[in-house]
DNA sequence: CATAAATTTGCATAGCTATGCAAGCAATCT
DNA sequence: AGATTGCTTGCATAGCTATGCAAATTTATG
């Protein structure tokens, strides 16, 4: 093991500067009581040192890290998560919070994971994609470290969580499906233990259901190629679906591949597909996907900031928010007529999609 | 501000258990000096106060943080960046260390964002699409701590550095597209500040000189919109060209999407366009891009490898190590005789790709 | 059994900063 | 001038764990 420089510290500073330790902290800590000479000095001194406050000491003595710690899975295999952490890692990076990461995969047990963010008593959890056994969650409360959901319901109510309104999602596409004249309907799942696939799945069976119709299921594993996969077996089917839902957008772009290279299908003549995200490449003039768009800023935006007020203020109570999604009409699903390509259809307004692709 | 919950602490489980705050400490380093009987006693001391090592406080005693900082951009706009923060994520967590996550965009200067880091003593920094000013190289030797870059070249001697050969990468390209009878070509540019785009460029430039003949060049700003627009930029030229080679695969799909979507223009009939990097998408039946791969494992190995030797002895140099990259030979790029789509060429030995889609 | 050797234990302190408190100081008021 | 008020400052300590060292205990050896 090799020795660590020994960096300045505070009463080295101190000492140059001719001030005590105490007016160093303070020459550095926004707010403190300290004349503006005297941090001038201190300062000084502590550039021709070197000095930088360590932040660890800092950690111990406050006892707020200034960590948060973020667990997110599916970062590899769906670009929404990338984007959901790109947000994220801004947000917090300007509200004054390192991160703490953890890429974990879809079905890896956190029970590992979160005493390791536990041990380096980060400030707050934030999970995406990702549950919370009900043991970890009473292990952080007790802990007092707060914990919020992104893209997960939770039943429990020890952690806060911020949710697309998934049923509602499912339904509206179940709604232009049936607008526009389909029979035969289809739901390609991620998976059977996902709050979001779950959820989706119910609200599209339940508009249906209002009309006598039943989907077929398909599980296409939250993955392109599973999706793919759950194409060709759909239109294998005796009757085979002229209406396709995914549960996200990347199954969604998985099931046009296989229709139009696999199956030698016409997007949306033969077949529509409605995904549901809104990820960049929805709008790839080779997809043109129609689909739910989850609208991640204004989810990060109440994510992040119920978590903060939750490091502030421990009066306060987990919250779960679901936040309307908005169906952006492109060209993989057949329009029913009065609608066009390129609109946007959240419920309260409709208005032409602004977005440059 | 809330106040934070007073955890128990060594002391409080040593008193429990009967024995020294010392021995609670060595019960939980692993390899100390304690007998096996006390260390059970202040296990089932500690699991009965709920302790839980306080890892803020070890870092402070051993001056080691246990903590590498990650810096990386480009998440949410080339695929091949969630790949490698994830292969590096799990990499580091899987050798003991946590990971401080830093996202910043392409221009951001870091020259902000490394204080961050340094202020909380992180054992080591890796650099990801982002480049290191000499200020803060210096800055870090200064402080003892090791910088790695990945995937970019450096000329200071300060910083270790893994890297793709992209030189040879675009002297590849520009074999195949020579060996399959091509006219005209062109390269799609990242930017003019980044090594990775610099060297494709160069190394296909060099290439195609020794046959007298010289590439158009257009920037694509890194993204699939930027290279959209190059491609038409490109097709409106008087000598349009018949082979294109982007400096990334991203680009390149933007470069694809523009021909077939906006300028019906054949891929590879009429135009042939080579890629770098293979990122899944790269692999999809909709693109088939031949490409160069980079192989992502083993560079991150080599990477996570020498960050972490250079953390654990002060005495080892930087290195600066070129993996050479694959030419993954499918149907973007029309095919000289005698080659077939599926085919890896490397530069030791050619196979068929083993890889499912 | 006596002695040497090895292991285990506790003591005391280092590591670095923040902060309550009392003392010092200067400015303001009467 | 004397009293009051409001800033600044330094002192002393808390926050929690790791570890060198010497003492105590156990084990091995002759």
């Amino acid at each position: 093991m090799a020795e660590r420089k020994a960096n300045a510290n505070s009463t080295q500073v101190a000492k140059l500067a001719g001030v005590s330790q105490s007016a160093v902290s303070r020459a550095f800590t926004p707010g403190a009581s300290i004349a503006e000479s005297t941090r001038r000095k201190v300062l000084q001194a502590a550039r021709k040192l070197g000095y930088q406050p360590n932040a660890i000491a800092r950690s111990l003595s406050t006892k707020r890290s200034k960590m948060i710690g973020i667990v997110i899975a599916n970062v590899t295999t769906n670009p929404f998560y990338p984007e959901v952490l790109d947000a994220l890692s801004r947000q917090f990076q300007q509200r004054g919070q390192r991160v703490m990461l953890f890429v974990v995969t879809r079905d890896q047990n956190l029970d590992d994971i979160l005493p390791q963010l536990l041990e380096y008593r980060v400030d707050g959890i934030l999970l995406t994609a990702a549950t919370l056994s009900s043991a970890m969650a009473h292990e952080c409360a007790r802990m007092g470290v707060p914990v919020t959901l992104f893209n997960r319901s939770v039943p429990d109510a020890h952690a806060s969580s911020f949710c697309c309104d998934n049923i509602e999602g499912g339904r509206m596409a179940a709604r232009l499906f049936m607008k526009s004249g389909h029979h035969q309907f289809a739901f390609v799942a991620g998976s059977h233990d996902t709050s979001t696939s779950l959820e989706r799945e119910r609200g599209f069976r339940e508009e249906l259901k209002q009309h006598g119709l039943e989907p077929f299921i398909e599980m296409g594993k939250f993955s392109y190629q599973g999706a793919f996969e759950a194409a060709r077996r759909l239109m294998q089917l005796p009757k085979s679906p002229d209406a396709v839902f995914c549960a996200n957008d990347i199954m969604a772009i998985g099931v046009l591949d296989a229709l139009r290279h696999a199956e030698q299908k016409k997007v949306p003549e033969d077949v529509s597909v409605i995904g549901f995200d809104d990820i960049p490449m929805a709008a790839w003039p080779s997809y043109n996907l129609t689909t739910i768009r989850q609208p991640i800023e204004r989810m990060i935006d109440s994510a992040v900031n119920d978590l903060l007020d939750r490091i502030n203020q421990d009066t306060m109570y987990p919250k779960q928010e679901l936040v309307p999604g908005d169906l952006v009409v492109r060209s993989s699903a057949k329009l029913p007529s009065g609608l066009s390509s390129g609109w946007v259809i959240s419920t309260s307004e409709n208005r032409p999609e602004n977005r440059n692709v």
